[in-house]
DNA sequence: AATGAATGAGCCTTCATTCAT
DNA sequence: TATGAATGAAGGCTCATTCAT
């Protein structure tokens, strides 16, 4: 997975939406930076402070929280997305395709700090957020699972929504706890889901 | 697990005490329904609002947030702790037992809303608290854990307060999340668990 | 000067005064150890439970702070009143009297923390207590100054009154400033009211 | 010294900046008024209210109070600092410039409420308020001294920090009572000091 | 007479959000 | 469009003071 923004690449195509275009990527570069330093509820001024905007400038191209972090972590989910049907398509079996699959996920939610919090609906307006993870990754999560269900002979008891919100949840507050290994559960709970559930 | 507080049975013995006893319950009290409705982080001036006093008082008894949620909290944490032997010797097999102590502790995270971030450590101002769980149910649920490995002839990846804390972690956002099966999950965590990650 | 207190001198004559007397007395120790490490303005609440009794204790024999602190500080002040006269007996010129006084005096506020500032007339709820000053001790200096100044054939161009409360202000702060010598200022004082002004 | 603030002397040339400058002058205004009225301490809200803004427009100009009361004064700081040199350029003899001086510096404190206070170093808060007074005037009240006290032919006993601090107190409270004449007191000071301590 | 629990006013401070320029 | 000043709700916390027991 890429670093947080790839948008720029290709450089700016045409000066009047150069601007615009240039303005919103500083909003997103900024964004990324203070979600790593303070978490995905930094005060607004903080991310308008660090992309030397002003907050207005934030609500204009996001009216709500959720949308800045979707769009700070598009590019991500996205790479994360894509990478289901090209792991399952290279992986040794669909078992090690769903493993590879969670862990590169479990990157994703450990490194950017307070994100997996995300993945819970009440989280104060975080609804656009949940939603876009949800449309995004359950499908491709769905998939990877149902292969590797078939593949070990196995009926899950649980769907692909709750495992990825499983996933989300098991990674909140690892970044702050050294002790804490998240990305060992996530594996674990996988493989309690493939077993069916019975040990 | 009997509801919030059990402890008033029995009556009052003594006029003296009466008083502070009975104003600490209804704090204790307001603050269970509080915690229901609006979160463990409910607004101190709530709590308050809600007991029917002033805010000084409930300082005056709980210093710090946690504190009072220990005092709410603590005799279902208590019969938590206490289950574990118990079932322990009373279940069919160690397994059963783990099992079993295991969704006690995901209904008492579930049900009371907001109560399963208190595992996280580094919820503002929840030391205590925190402290309280680890310090009271990571022994218990290691003896459990430790049990049914050895019945099931398995040495487990992480130790009882990886397990703890996952559950906690799984349970977050449940009450809220009709779809979202937090007790399912923790299962099939614990499954896997038992399995050692082999799959 | 004595220390804070020395009224227990004789021990109980009756059994009926001494509950009182010595609860009396418990307040008045504690209030004094409290005033030295907290300043006049300590939390009631310190000093009830430095003296180890309830803080409506405090109101009862106290009902204002000014009251408390007259109290406390009597012996010293009286202690203060009375030197005036010896001094003038003792001392080789009025002069001299003075300045002892003066002297004795300043040690007395810079000793004891925060007391300086219940010279001044409008410190939240210490009327009695500057009211208590100022009668008690304007004559006492008032008599030393007029001797003195007598003696070195000057007119004073302020009363004994602004002497006494310029003293006190000068002592303001006196305690946490080490820089700050409120006892030299305080003679320079004097002699600037010794020299009439002219200078 | 002209009374609170003379800087907008000269309209406003721009229009751009018309507004937030506006803004912080409606502020310092009121700051102004409310300090007479209730000292420099008064609660923020006091100073919001008066001049019809919310209280975060307070913290976001002056983030501490101190910042504020250094700003509402710095102008009078100023003068009274600029007016050292020329009152010793211009006056009869160098004591004359000291008296004129600290006659000066004596009424900017009189007649703000409170404000004598903040030549204290502990007073909550006011840090930035002290070393501001302290880094501002300490030099200018030593040039005046050493020039005085040159020219009365005398070694002083106390440095310019304690006469600038002992002005301060003494002017502590002046404001509220009638009988205490902190003028006459402070000249009296300068006497005893340029007598060198002999009366 | 003593107690100390209870009260609640009041202060400070932080931010999300709006809106005139 | 961008700006960022302004707003004010919200929440935390501390005590002085009262009053039932």
């Amino acid at each position: 997975m890429a670093d947080t923004e790839g948008e720029q690449a290709g450089g700016e195509r045409s000066a009047q939406v150069g601007r615009p275009r240039r303005s919103r990527q500083a909003l997103l570069d900024a964004a990324a930076a203070v979600f790593v330093t303070s978490g995905v509820d930094a005060p607004v001024r903080e991310i308008a402070a660090k992309a030397g905007v002003g907050v207005g400038t934030i609500y204009r191209h996001f009216p709500t929280r959720s949308e800045l972090v979707v769009a700070v972590y598009r590019h991500q989910v996205e790479a994360c997305a894509e990478a289901g049907p090209r792991l399952l398509a290279e992986s040794a079996t669909p078992e090690a395709a769903l493993r590879a699959w969670v862990a590169l996920f479990v990157e994703f939610l450990v490194t950017k700090h307070g994100l997996a919090g995300a993945l819970q609906g009440d989280s104060a307006g975080s609804d656009a957020l949940h939603a876009y993870f949800v449309d995004r990754l359950v499908p491709v999560c769905g998939d990877l699972l149902a292969a590797a269900l078939e593949f070990v002979g196995t009926a899950s008891s649980v769907d692909a929504y709750n495992v990825l919100k499983g996933i989300g949840n098991l990674c909140i507050g690892a970044a702050s706890d050294a002790r804490y290994r998240a990305d060992a559960l996530v594996q674990l709970l996988i493989s309690g889901v493939l077993s069916g559930g019975d040990r």
